[in-house]
DNA sequence: GTTGACACTGACCGATTAGTCATTTATTAT
DNA sequence: ATAATAAATGACTAATCGGTCAGTGTCAAC
């Protein structure tokens, strides 16, 4: 497990430099001190590898998020946590945010371009509801073009930090964008993204859409085998049991979830569980 | 030269596809009902075809922004014409656009790169000479702000257009900019890219600038290879010889770009000449 | 009909790739 | 100490890449 680990680490540090395509097998392993062979002890094949990274991220960043999102403080001032949380972990996994901004990862896989366009929906759907917290009906028509409007901004400070590398002060910018949001929030009149188009957008990317109990039933099974802290793995035990039951305790759930709260590596299935559950 | 623009044409429309590194050069070949050795007939090896590929279409958005912001209109009402420039050459020279926008480029060469950046430094002086004009000394301190700004809409808008592939309303879409963009421009107090900043990304792209004497010489120097107009190759040949004096007559090189103005071929000469002597 | 100039072909080359597997090394159990 | 098991190795394969070049086909000149 801790191979895994630094495989994808140090192959993060590559890929942001040289990019997917360019960088071998060999060179990763290279880079890790270990063989080829050793490799795919790890990992199937070079695809699983950066699947699994790109897993590992959206979800982390996408939990991030939401989490930014349900917190009990003013919108506005969620808003501006927002921006600080997103250029923060930029800054703090800046390979891979890198890889992720220069390489538009294109030539891989479908799947792989699917699963990203699921993670960046998701992340759609938290940014507009803090929207709608922050602004209300005001922005009813043009919440839409906000939503990418802000994207935009995203993209190209993120372009910026990290064509030229260089370490900003995320606050400040956090700040600078609040204002600009404020902006385009409460002056935008005209419109050209409406709501038809903004579901075609994601018709357009027509996958059927996984179920949400099977991903649940993944990211447990997943769970147990990673977890080794006692209390985590009978509160993830627990859990699964309560989820099988026609009509689940909203106590138990929140309660075990509340148990594995303090592990990064649960957050996904937290968010999994509230998303279904709709708390 | 027809089989140059053939080899370009298709080959264009495989990167779009699927990116440059991931086409070969057989894969080309191919698409164009030719031979791999016919190929290296017309380029020297495939990394010169995706040169002479993005020198072709840099040099015409370049010219052609810098023509709009050149129009003898109302400032506001090009700002417009700029807007709906770029999304209509982009919808004309889709495959061109999406390769560029998908593709970061960033496996190429160092040299690519600079040469790209040269050409986003040329757009950027376009840009901010136009914004100057609409907007005065209001944007003084917001000014490179509002060109990033502008920048994170072009892009996000372009790359929603290629991603799912939607036909547009450019002048819808231009004028929903022109309205964002008044607003940036007239409410934005907080600044995080300042001067200093902005001089820094151009300096850690740390090139020498080529000498633009040296550019329009090589320019100059093609254009007599591939003109057949008689008309217009004297034309070149007079500026040439003209441009060589120590005290050009600014009549006679005015009047010998008028003579090639029809040609777009030309248009980069004429950019490069009227930058030279500030025309 | 013969010649020379030219565009064009595709088999071929050396280099590099992702992925495999017989063999060796390290670890654990007894 | 020995056997059994697991982990790790790197030479190897088949495929693909960009690029080359001896050879083929075509056409105009004489």
């Amino acid at each position: 497990m801790d191979r895994k680990q630094l495989i994808m680490e140090k192959a993060i540090e590559l890929f942001a430099a040289r990019g997917f395509d360019a960088t071998s097998v060999q060179q990763i392993t290279d880079h890790c001190g270990i063989s080829k062979g050793a490799f795919y002890l790890s990992f199937k094949s070079k695809d699983e590898l950066i699947n699994e990274i790109i897993d590992y991220f959206m979800k982390r960043f996408t939990t991030g998020v939401d989490r930014v999102v349900k917190e009990s403080t003013e919108p506005e001032r969620k808003l501006f946590n927002l921006y600080l949380y997103l250029f923060t972990e930029f800054q703090r996994h800046s390979d891979f945010a890198n890889m992720f901004v220069k390489d538009r990862l294109h030539t891989l896989n479908e799947d792989l371009l699917i699963k990203i366009h699921r993670y960046d929906q998701l992340m759609n759907h938290s940014i507009l509801h803090l929207l709608r917290e922050c602004y209300g009906t005001k922005i009813e028509k043009t919440k839409y073009e906000l939503l990418y409007n802000i994207k935009g901004l995203l993209d190209i400070y993120s372009h910026i930090i990290f064509t030229y590398h260089m370490p900003i002060d995320a606050n400040h910018l956090a700040d600078v964008l609040v204002e600009r949001t404020h902006l385009l929030a409460n002056y935008s009149q005209k419109v050209f993204i409406n709501e038809v188009m903004f579901r075609n957008f994601n018709e357009k990317m027509n996958f059927e859409i996984k179920n949400v109990q099977q991903s649940i039933d993944s990211e447990i099974k997943y769970l147990l085998d990673i977890l080794t802290n006692p209390l985590e793995v009978e509160s993830v035990e627990i859990l699964n049991k309560e989820l099988q039951k026609s009509k689940p305790s909203h106590a138990i759930i929140k309660g075990m979830l509340e148990n594995i709260k303090s592990n990064d590596q649960c957050h996904w299935l937290i968010y999994l569980v509230q998303s279904h559950l709709e708390m």
